[in-house]
DNA sequence: CGGGGGTTTGACGAACGTCAATCGGGGTGG
DNA sequence: CCACCCCGATTGACGTTCGTCAAACCCCCG
């Protein structure tokens, strides 16, 4: 585990939202610079808000680590989760950041972000062509997320929301590094699951021993595994963004 | 149907999308005249494909009349509807408008579009402040509008569903002229009504059945009516846009 | 006076939800 | 180091919503 320590100056690990912006476009030195260089590092614990539906936006921000959820609670108590926000993610950064927050994002896990402020004013100015690149692609994905997530819900049964979910989870941390296209890291309970899919947590229990039973995936304690992916994508009917749906 | 011929300035009644984006950001003469302006008119028949999943994106447009779909459909014909498109809505010109489009649109009735690239270069040159602040507004409720359709899709009973949906067309064709706050049009099947709202045609008509029973709306031959709009925004916990969610 | 698309109805079945109990594992305090 | 606890996972029994199939109905139109 232990990193090496050599003088060398990119093989450092980047940051994950580094790494997310650079796979949507070429950036030059100086805006890779601007990104690493971003601070204003804060922590924050599972529960903690970090924005509330309707209330003023605040500062926008970068994941560095920990999920979030951003969702909506209805008054007797249901809860739906639009999405979520996985490291290197933006909050408050590509949703049209005026005013009022379109939806309330809870820290799932614990979590480290840090100030996006210089970014989005280096987009605002259009200084760094790279970067309103990036960002624009971002903001499409965020959209084709919003997209997927209807059509789960809407027209999917529990088994193909499943599976569609986890290779859009799969692809998204692959993207920051974070999956190796094989294992990842799923820090999540199956309530929250249920709540995202449209389930029950009894039901989505009961999928996920399907899918397992029928040796496509494997979920042990917080690592999930994609064992057929083939198979999974065929059930699903999931496309890996940037290839054509047909 | 015939039009006044009188020369009067501004009491032909508006395009609808000039009075949608003028009901989102106060807009200078020059900004109205660009809107009204605007030319390249094409009528558009039912089924017609204004923009398909993948392809690049075509020419940017505003709806002048008639409804189309956003949607999807899946490889054994199961169809999801993401979103309809409205009269003053944009084709192609909000969703983040670079090459590939994320879904397909398609005329449900016959349309008439104008052409929106003045606007767009507008926007995109900053020329034209008002217009740029309409769009941001505009970006904005179509997002609002993708998240309560995940949240009808995925925590409420076919009931709320139906009753939200129906709200927010209300207050749709009501920020274009379309509706008097009672009565609107609704030129839709259900079966277009059930796979946009996740459900099968028969329990979409019994669903109705059940909301005319308890009062609450109406709908024959193409016009709708909210009977009880208290009571369905309480149903459906619906909040009218611009007011915040509690 | 036929058609044809959309609506409505009934009977039945499947997917999914609810309730409630049990299990399991990892964290914690003694 | 071990017993206890608690949250989350799992299981079973049962209920409901919603889907499917198929037929009848209705209206508008040619």
């Amino acid at each position: 585990m232990a990193e090496r320590t050599l003088p060398q100056k990119t093989a450092a690990p980047r940051q994950p939202f580094v790494l997310r912006l650079a796979s949507l476009a070429r950036l030059s030195e100086p805006e890779l610079d601007l990104l690493s260089g971003l601070g204003g590092r804060e922590a924050h614990r599972p529960g903690d808000e970090l924005s509330v539906a309707g209330d003023p936006a605040r500062r926008p921000r970068f994941i560095v680590s920990g999920w979030a959820t951003n969702q909506h609670i209805l008054s007797d108590g249901r809860r739906q989760v639009f999405s979520f926000a996985l490291p290197g993610d933006g909050l408050g950064v590509y949703p049209r950041m005026t005013p009022p927050a379109l939806y309330t994002s809870i820290a799932h896990t614990p979590m480290v972000t840090v100030d996006a402020t210089p970014f989005l004013d280096a987009v605002r100015t259009a200084a760094m062509p790279g970067l309103v690149k990036a960002f624009t692609a971002v903001a499409r994905l965020e959209d084709k997320m919003l997209l997927d997530q209807i059509l789960r819900l809407g027209r999917q049964t529990a088994y193909e929301r499943v599976a569609h979910f986890l290779l859009e989870i799969d692809d998204r941390l692959a993207a920051v590094g974070l999956s190796d296209r094989r294992r990842f890291p799923l820090p999540l309970t199956q309530e929250i699951l249920a709540d995202a899919l449209g389930l029950s947590v009894v039901h989505v229990n009961r999928t996920l021993q399907q899918l397992r039973r029928d040796g496509l995936i494997e979920w042990r304690s917080g690592q999930a595994s994609l064992l057929d992916r083939d198979l999974l994508m065929n059930v699903a009917e999931y496309h890996t963004p940037g290839r054509k749906p047909l």
